[in-house]
DNA sequence: GCAAGCCTCCTCCTTTCGGAGGAGGGCCAA
DNA sequence: TTGGCCCTCCTCCGAAAGGAGGAGGCTTGC
């Protein structure tokens, strides 16, 4: 029906084949669309690097190397004026109020009708968020990871990729060396990093990080 | 039919009505049976240690407080004479395979039926291992965390326990004064762990455990 | 312009980690 | 009984971690 000319979107998903439909979903829906596909963070990362104005990441949760809610952590903290939309297989009320907590713009269930993805991508679009109409954001707040989500949100985009390394066991030295800067910044970011978290030491932080980002298959899982 | 007497059975499950469920079931198959329910590995821990002789646990792979296989892999290292046999929601041949790798005697999905049960825990009290038959644990061999799930069982019981106090976050000062030791022995443990385990820092340590206590619904779950 | 936030880097200091190497005692199986 | 394994503990040492406190340069927004 409309023409939203000249839309730049990115899809993320580590499924050639379910990155194919959904690129066929949305040249039928918008006119004009130019559609990059990313099987990987990196992938994504690099073409958000390079400047190409994106108009809308569709992020699936669940990317190879990226465990859970990190890689929407990550994408939100490097690249916070691209608006994100979750798509995901999993659309359980958790999830996608966690996905929200993380600064997403949207969660689209790949169960979905193109009518809806229509809606949905409109209304991201317009600078509003979406969610299935049947979820109740407001309900089931405050579980024990709700604070730490919080936490992790007030991260700056450098202490997020810090972060991600320390979840990777790496030294201050190499995550200097990683990132071009001198060990004390490494430590200065560290020290923020175990201050924001309320926590004392890497590892607890490490141990933090991976309860946020695989905590919710677990209860989900069995 | 067949009588059994005076079996001790400790059931481990976090879900009281699955407990009374199995304990229906139990009693009905094995004239005599004496058994004990815990709803959380500690409680399993303080009935194993009271030294009652007991002749099989049956644990679920879910409780609280433990994820994934962990608490598999403390029983056995703390128990290695009582048998355990995994009950499980769960079927898949990838979890099974891991359970029986981390010493488990048995695996019993929860949709099994008495009859199957009752061979199960018979060939189980006979010394030998039981699993469901339509599951081939030659196949589908070494995984990435196949060496890891190999090393780990290498560990000694006194390490389990410090690499789970480890994953906690603990400092080996905090360590040293819950197992009523000097930190030098934690050290030495710790040391030994890393080498075990093929890394090189305690993070790293814990950032392997993880691995393998949640690594497998991660690719189950989404 | 100016404040605020972020990133960068520095010094000084203490604590913690982890390796190397040794050593004694307890327990169990060959 | 004699290894072998485990647990315990020790010293000496260098490296890594983390806190305290400060500081300059950089954008972004008011």
């Amino acid at each position: 029906m409309a023409t939203n000319p000249g839309y730049r979107f990115v899809i993320a998903d580590d499924h050639p084949l379910f990155r194919g439909a959904l690129r066929q979903t949305l040249e039928g829906l918008f006119d004009g669309v130019v559609i990059a596909e990313a099987g990987s963070l990196e992938a994504v990362s690099k073409i958000l690097e390079e400047g190409d104005e994106i108009d809308l990441v569709l992020l699936d949760l669940n990317m190879p190397g990226v465990r859970g809610y990190s890689g929407l952590m990550y994408l939100r903290a490097q690249f916070p004026t691209v608006p994100v939309v979750v798509v995901s297989a999993n659309e359980d009320p958790g999830t996608i109020r966690r996905c929200m907590e993380f600064g997403a713009a949207g969660f689209v269930p790949k169960s979905l009708g193109t009518d809806t993805i229509r809606e949905a991508l409109s209304t991201v679009m317009a600078g509003d968020l979406w969610t299935p109409a049947d979820v109740d954001l407001a309900s089931m707040p405050a579980d024990e990871t709700a604070k730490l989500v919080q936490r992790l949100s007030t991260l700056t985009p450098q202490q997020v990729r810090v972060l991600m390394m320390l979840s990777e066991g790496l030294l201050n030295k190499q995550i200097a060396y990683e990132l071009g800067v001198s060990e004390a910044t490494v430590k200065a970011h560290v020290s923020a990093i175990l201050q924001k978290l309320g926590v004392e030491s890497r590892t607890q932080a490490v141990i933090a990080a991976s309860k946020i980002e695989v905590g919710h298959w677990q209860s989900v899982g069995v």
